[in-house]
DNA sequence: ATTTTTACCCAAAGCGCTTTGAGACATAAT
DNA sequence: ATTATGTCTCAAAGCGCTTTGGGTAAAAAT
């Protein structure tokens, strides 16, 4: 037995290209050994001289140019494949001028939050970055701001292009960004009908506007909100929606039962607590994200009031694997939008705008669903 | 006005180093534009030639190293950064073998579930790794399986290093990452005391036993347990925490208290109701996260029983920043370990093994403090 | 038989950096 | 005056890939 795998390994020494059946198990267990020990120096011109071509030739073959015969490419790839070549990325980046590695920055600002959205955002996104085979940065904290990363990755090519991430009121990353010609794409937009970049979001207004609608269809007239930080455009939005609908039935607004804030348990506790019990307390209250209700599911359970007998309660639902709203007792009414999706599709628009730079920039607005469960109700009843 | 800056740029054109203070504003205008328009072709090569001096001087001038003269230094430095140069990192990675990136690997199988946890981990990291210099490289999905994965970055120096998260009972990473000489370390670790490779761990035994202990002292024998996935050792490790814990006090455990399953909130609130509702239910409950803690807490309201009276409860805060155990009510006994205090520190030990990967490996067991609230109290009291 | 086409293949020149080995020019020691 | 010792600088050779601009031989067309 022993002797056996010598025999095979000293073919292999000798550069034998095909093996008989009987033996194929063991080869491939020296193949892989050897993949292991010869992984370091296995470079282009190595794998040229085992095939007796050029490596410009296996560089043709291996990329799929036409000046390569089939017959030739097959024994290329063949050969790669056992040799367990891969070239050598930044030798590759060097000589293209293309990284295959998209930039996203973590906005982890002043408060030290990193966002549970933008993990499950970047998670869908780098799955067809992987099926394109590119790469993904990840950029966050440290003493460097935003801007000047970006500043970095166009002057170097670190990477081909970047995906921005909850944009603000006022943002000047996309000026700079379109100063810089690096290819980007935002995830959300500043205002409407923006068409000097890419974007893909929700319709953040409109989901609101339908979920007050429906409250006040309902008959709701005093409807609180717990928004997210208005400076961000995603809250802003909401919150126009939602002013839209309230005043669509003459319904004013009132600042006292409103509230923007960060997205955490703590402050969905704290604001639905306060608004709630307000002597004049609001009948139905709009959350901004599942993690702001989990907070107040508590606040209200607390109070001893009932979710969709005393107090209807819709949220946004950004599809977070930890924190189902169908799971919920009572079942919580959502607008629901998977950012996991949206993660993908910002993804794979912003493979096409690298493809092809000079194409029209794509503007994606998507509609949310509004999923009506058991957390709403008629007032009153 | 306008003339005046045509002067400066003039002044600059024909290479002026220094500008009187009354054209500094100007100057500094006109660099910052001159930055972005010659960006793309301001190398090295280039860099030399406005200073009059050689690639190599340049180049060894701005990496510090001794042979050049200090007032060269000055000068390169000054014109360096007054031209907005930076080195091409790949150029710079493919001259030297070292990629300057560290990579992290989400674990998202099957479930696509994201443990939010990662990715407040991966951003205490990357802070690190940036103040070194370092880009983070996050993979997640897609087709290529995470040993393929690993398999890759050694081959082309994609990565200098690997933070492998999440080890399972029998993790064939470690034996992977070890023959293939990828430096990497572990958050967590397969068994006790392992010493061939580079680990940070929690003693998530010695805080479950604590944990458990504290119950028992306040006379609790009913113990149920709510885990994560007992696959994962961390999750094993505080199942035999508590284990040890009973049966120090002689506690027969009950399978039929105890749960392994996914921390997401829905989770919580089933298993917990389902233990809560037995005939002979458990006194006290620990839980393995605070996702879920959330859900617990609605099947504890649902039941209508009273945490800290009815039922005591513990629980595992990582210290995700948007679930706060102090800010419950009542407040909750953790145990807890900043999770993101684990990423800066992993980043820091696996900076170590790159810069000497002949020294011996790190291995880090950090206590946990059990920090005593609201949520545990003496039994039938 | 000669030219044109087609199908393959290669040598060599980059990409922008680092690093080696050595040279030039001072200053200090013989 | 001569040799040693620094100090500062440079030319040139890579790193491993892609790409340009041919080149060769066989098949097809003239």
């Amino acid at each position: 037995m022993a002797s056996i795998i010598k025999t095979v390994k000293a073919n292999f020494m000798f550069e034998v290209l095909q093996c008989t059946k009987s033996n194929f198990a063991f080869a491939t267990i020296i193949v892989s050994a050897l993949e292991v020990c010869h992984s370091s120096s296995m470079n282009l011109k190595e794998l040229a001289k085992h095939l007796n071509l050029s490596p410009t030739t296996v560089s043709r073959a291996l990329n799929g140019y036409p000046e390569v015969g089939a017959e030739t490419k097959r024994r290329v790839d063949a050969e790669a494949r056992r040799l367990g070549y891969q070239p050598n990325p930044h030798a590759r980046r060097l000589a293209t001028g293309r990284s295959h590695a998209i930039g996203h920055v973590f906005p982890n600002d002043k408060t030290l939050m990193i966002d549970p959205l933008f993990s499950d955002f970047v998670s869908g996104a780098a799955e067809i970055y992987a099926a394109h085979g590119f790469e993904v940065m990840l950029h966050a904290g440290g003493s460097e701001d935003e801007l000047s990363v970006y500043r970095r990755y166009a002057q170097g090519g670190a990477v081909d292009g970047v995906v921005v991430l909850g944009p603000r009121v006022n943002d000047q990353r996309i000026a700079l960004l379109n100063k810089l010609k690096l290819p980007f794409i935002v995830h959300g937009r500043l205002d409407e009908s923006e068409d000097n970049y890419a974007w893909l979001d929700i319709d953040n207004r409109r989901a609101f506007h339908k979920a007050t609608k429906l409250l006040t269809d309902l008959g709701h007239r005093r409807i609180g909100i717990i928004n997210g930080l208005e400076d961000m455009t995603f809250a802003l939005h909401r919150k126009q929606g939602y002013e839209r609908a309230l005043s669509d039935k003459g319904i004013h607004l009132d600042p006292l039962i409103t509230s923007s804030g960060l997205m955490t348990e703590e402050n969905g506790y704290r604001q639905s607590k306060r608004i709630l019990q307000l002597a004049n307390r609001p009948t139905a209250l709009l959350l901004s994200s599942m993690l702001l209700v989990s907070g107040a599911m508590r606040a209200i359970n607390e109070i001893g009031l009932h979710i969709g007998k005393d107090v209807s309660v819709i949220a946004h639902d950004d599809g977070l694997p930890f924190l189902n709203a169908d799971g919920l007792v009572p079942s919580l009414t959502t607008t629901r939008s998977s950012i996991r999706a949206a993660g993908s599709r910002v993804a794979e628009l912003l493979l096409n705008i690298i493809t092809d730079p000079e194409a029209e920039k794509p503007h994606e607005l998507w509609n949310v669903d509004l999923i009506v469960r058991g957390s709403t109700g008629a007032v009153g009843v």
